[in-house]
DNA sequence: GATGAATGAGATTTCATTCAT
DNA sequence: GATGAATGAAATCTCATTCAT
């Protein structure tokens, strides 16, 4: 079936946002790789920030569904944290350029405006959470460092946001830095 | 002595692009916050996007200092990294909002635009490097784990970045998070 | 029925052109002029130097017509010749300041910038071509003194320009200049 | 002898006006091509124009002294016409983009702004009449076609006037054009 | 005479958003 | 629902000229 017009909008900010960024990606852009209007971006996104943010859900989903899949079928609390994080460094790598959306949209990007972006932000609460609980489960099943599972949970994602820009971003990031990530990651919150 | 103008432009600057980011600090507020001719902004720098190299090397002189004071007498390897660290993020709070511009210049940022940031690349891998020397003293003397230290630096200064931007950006970040972050990177590199 | 924005722009623009120059030729003028906002300006031409050129492009296209026009109905190479030479120097009297904007778009004129000229001079090389070949014509039909047509008729028009420029622009031009540098030129090529 | 900065700065202006043309051509560049300080023009030559007057009136110096040499030794004021064209040419070749700045600064160019060009002016005018005097010399003599004199003159300096820009503007101007114009002219104003 | 920092008006151009059709 | 012409505020950057030293 052939896509929507607000379909089409969508996928055109999404890659847009992505490759130039937000201040380059202009609605001009947008209606000439859809092929729509240009006021029809207006009428069903409300406004660039709105479209913004609505490209960062869409390519959250992604996420979301890439990191559930990749905790399934692990024994351990560890295990499964491991999983989560693979797939999410995976997931930074098959989705090419529109991944970029998060990394400009995300709670630990410096995004300005005063577009409401608390969906975004509970939808990363969510994933630290997700974390959480596993830290918790690992520490119950002894595959994990004792400590207050949150704040480790934090420190997890905070190692995972600075990796994916090391790795997308940084010019010296080294070879297969993401295995090294993994293990880095690992070490921290393995039991000893 | 009273400040030239040129170095009111640039203090203004650090201030501005630190508060507002790239595209909302305009030449019109830095000559109003530094008093200065509109004009001169372009006279002693070029252009707006080699003012913010500018702005951002000035801050990374400050953090080279504070990190250089955060090293000295420590004893093993791993006591300097943790040093390091330490120093650095206490600087993203003392500096207050100037440290943003790194956050928004750093290789680790997604900035845009053909400025020449190979300075400031390059004053971010020396960083790195600095830690990958540490570590390799680290693993002589025993106190950290055995591997590629340039690899493990970049996981480190991942780390940082990640941390900082939790600390800095994140709604949800919670108390004391930097002392979990060291925690996190010292159980990451510690021998066990 | 009433022009459109984009036909009162390129009216208002022609005018200015001829009457100011480019230089003091503004958007703010046009704009104002035309009655347009300022922005649409951009929007159909793209730029300044582009809205130049089709000023320049779309004055040509009176020359052309004003100048085949002449032409008609001449006997001889050498009389169709006096037409052509005719015609055009009428023209530079009926359209007033907008043949100016000719003067200083033409190839003979010293304008710089990376703008496109190619339109505007092979619209001029078109001109001197049917000048070369009326010369061919009038070679034949023995009214035209021998030689390299091509080059003789870029020796004409070599002294239409000059020859406008000095009706429109010198402070010393005799009275009924025009007359004495048609006989000028015909005498330059008529067969003794 | 070391030449004085004023010297110094009306070399530079010469030739960046030639080169680069009227409103490219800044006090910053001529301060740097001339190495002398950027207040300095102000305080020699009052303005921008005023300079720009100034080096047009130099190169006109020596356009003078050129034709005056290339008049002489002929024996018929038609010959003596064909030195004045010739030498003029001649020139225009020989000084390289220096006498750019009198094609922009002539009577026959579109220089706006109130500024003082009585002094150039006059010059042309000058030559115009000295063509003038040769035609009556001409026309007594027997080599010249008859009539009158200063008209004929201002048609003769107009074929110069264009077919100087043919030669130095003009894209598709053929090959030894000049030798082409100076016949042009020869047979225009050459008794049968 | 020599210097160049300082000024600020003004230029072109961009772009999200509106709205009549 | 769809269209894209129209708007105009605001941005960066330029540059002749001034003037204190």
């Amino acid at each position: 079936m052939a896509p929507t017009s607000k379909e089409r909008i969508l996928a055109a900010a999404r890659t847009l946002f992505g490759e130039l960024g937000y201040p380059d990606t202009t609605f001009k852009r947008i209606a000439e790789k859809s092929g729509v209007a240009l006021g029809l971006i207006t009428h069903y996104f409300g406004s660039k920030e709105k479209l913004f943010v609505a490209s960062c859900l869409s390519v959250l989903d992604e996420v979301q569904a890439v990191v559930a899949a990749g905790m399934e079928g692990r024994e351990t609390g560890l295990d499964t944290i491991i999983g989560f994080v693979t797939a999410y460094f995976d997931f930074t790598l098959q989705a090419g350029q529109d991944f970029m959306v998060l990394v400009r949209c995300s709670p630990y990007s410096d995004l300005k405006g005063e577009v409401n972006k608390d969906e975004v932000v509970s939808r990363f609460e969510g994933l630290v959470r997700t974390l959480s609980d596993l830290l918790a489960r690992g520490m119950e099943d002894g595959s994990v460092v004792p400590g207050d599972p949150f704040r480790i949970a934090n420190a997890i994602f905070a190692a995972i946001v600075g990796s994916v820009r090391t790795r997308l971003l940084n010019p010296f990031c080294p070879e297969g830095y993401y295995t090294e990530a993994v293990d880095f990651i690992r070490r921290a919150v393995a039991r000893a």
